[in-house]
DNA sequence: CGGCTACCTAGACGTCCGTCAAAATAGACG
DNA sequence: CGTCTATTTTGACGGACGTCTAGGTAGCCG
């Protein structure tokens, strides 16, 4: 039963699990909050969206940008920012019209960091 | 060693993915297989599982050695591990009555490398 | 053979998730 | 104010997913 309400917003929430999986065994609270970071990695729209941010200049798109890369709908994209945003990979700003999407730096290299092989930890 | 025609299933064609998504945009092909990755670890029990075999001595386990640490019956571990093992994340061998499971370093350090932040390249 | 253990498959059930169309909100501008 | 553009919210629908029980397969041993 894996199903309770994911209090996960910020990057600062997964300070405690800034050590390689391959290292030492996750506790069930510590996967439970990476779960739902990969979760959000988990569908490819939502990952080319924050390859699209992250690569982007500046390290940040406004959502028109975005649309015109997917064949989904805009309602659509906005649900995945959304997501993506609450699991802190990106944040948001809002300028006159539009609306701009930054990628968290922080957020991903701490998941590189979870999913990381350090030297000699390979069988 | 360069580009092969081949049509495999798994982390092999994974292997043109080795760029981290902050560095260009993924095209959607790549986006669609690695979002199959990462949406096998985004399953908390998947998590552990990984974890457990991963940071096991030699990085295997038995299958009777995940069983107890879970709440979930021995079916359901045993379909999560499927999904672990198609994703390339994890091989099995049977050894008599007991089936092992494996971490595959290559499959982690890759997924790692797409998340990873390269000096300079956060905004 | 029969029975035992370890593990997997089949099928069912309820929930979650990605998608859309339609409507709502936010801001710019005349 | 009214209208236009940009973006989000709402609500609905269909399919995917995690879980279970029941039953099946594989190997060991007496």
């Amino acid at each position: 039963m894996s199903k309770q309400p994911v209090r996960l917003t910020l990057a600062t929430d997964l300070d405690d699990c800034r050590v390689p999986l391959i290292k030492e065994p996750l506790n069930a609270d510590q996967a439970e909050r990476l779960a739902s970071s990969f979760k959000a990695l988990g569908d490819p729209v939502r990952l080319r969206l924050l390859s699209l941010i992250a690569s982007h200049e500046g390290g940040q798109a406004c959502v028109c940008d975005l649309t015109d890369a997917f064949e989904v709908s805009a309602p659509t994209i906005s649900h995945h920012l959304k997501v993506l945003k609450e699991t802190g990979l990106v944040s948001s700003e809002r300028r006159g019209t539009w609306v701009y999407y930054r990628a968290e730096p922080a957020a991903l290299e701490l998941l590189s960091t979870v999913l990381s092989v350090p030297q000699g930890a390979a069988a």
